[in-house]
DNA sequence: GCGACAG
DNA sequence: ATCTTGTCGC
């Protein structure tokens, strides 16, 4: 078995055990450590204060027209040291896909929180460039200013294209907030100690676990929050990032 | 010193 | 993100 880690294990894999009469409680596998080398603390450093200068050009203001296009991106990792970017192109508001693009190159970057966007961007840039048209707007997986230093990689993709750009992610990253109703299109605000706003939390669906949704660069988060909810179709996620996580898999299957 | 920690 | 089976609920 690789990539477990030494010293005491807390991860059960196979469930219900007993090991020394102790019962083990099954945890996910987010408990294993990470493989490869600690990240170097200089890098981690230096990449900090590169967000720092980006963050100050970040625009954050409403789109000047309703899009025509709007697109979707994620990545996945056919291997450990590869990554998989796909971009999807959406028409709006139909939400009928007219592209599909990807592009695969090596890991440079392990993944450390709060610095999501040097491991995942550079890729994502080079998949952007395939695209045929370009989109009015593009939803990111990822958290847009709804970061530690308001970073995040939608407002880092959104200012490296000076494109509008919003996040739409699964798990929260840093903020509060209280849970919204577990009827679809309820939405509670995710601030930060200060009380400001940082982005909406929003049941997407009735009874599934809210999404973070925040605006990354050149747009504001009442568009972020109506273009979310104007691209729902029943699932949990919207469709630009579920279109994107299914191809993202698709993909995945042509280059292993 | 102790938690929290996108994908 | 990735591995990985069955299972509980609407």
């Amino acid at each position: 078995m690789a990539n477990v880690p030494d010293g005491p294990r807390f991860y059960n894999p196979a469930g219900p055990a007993v090991v020394h009469s102790v019962p083990l409680i099954p945890l996910p596998m987010a408990y294993y450590r990470p493989p490869g080398p600690a990240p170097d603390p200089v890098v981690v450093r230096d990449l900090t204060r590169l967000q720092d200068e980006l963050r100050t050009r970040i625009r954050l203001e409403p789109l000047p027209q309703e899009p025509q296009l709007i697109a979707g991106c994620d990545s996945s990792f056919p291997t450990p040291e590869t990554v998989l970017s796909v971009f999807v192109l959406l028409r709006f508001p139909s939400l009928e896909l007219v592209e599909k693009v990807y592009h695969v190159s090596p890991v440079t970057l392990p993944y450390i929180p709060g610095l999501l966007a040097f491991r995942e961007a550079p890729n994502l840039l080079m998949a952007y460039e395939k695209l045929r048209q370009q989109p009015d707007i593009i939803m990111v997986d990822g958290h847009g200013i709804a970061h530690p230093r308001r970073m995040g990689i939608a407002a880092h993709l959104g200012v490296e294209l000076d494109v509008p750009t919003f996040g739409v992610a699964k798990q929260k990253l840093t903020g509060t907030f209280q849970e919204p109703a577990l009827t679809k299109g309820s939405i509670t605000p995710l601030t930060d100690k200060q009380g400001e706003l940082l982005g909406e939390v929003i049941r997407s669906k009735d009874k599934v676990n809210p999404l973070f949704v925040s605006p990354g660069h050149r747009c504001d988060q009442a568009t972020a929050t109506r273009l979310t909810l104007a691209c729902l179709r029943g699932y949990k996620l919207p469709e630009p990032t579920r279109l994107a996580d299914h191809w993202a898999e698709e993909f995945k299957k042509e280059v292993r």
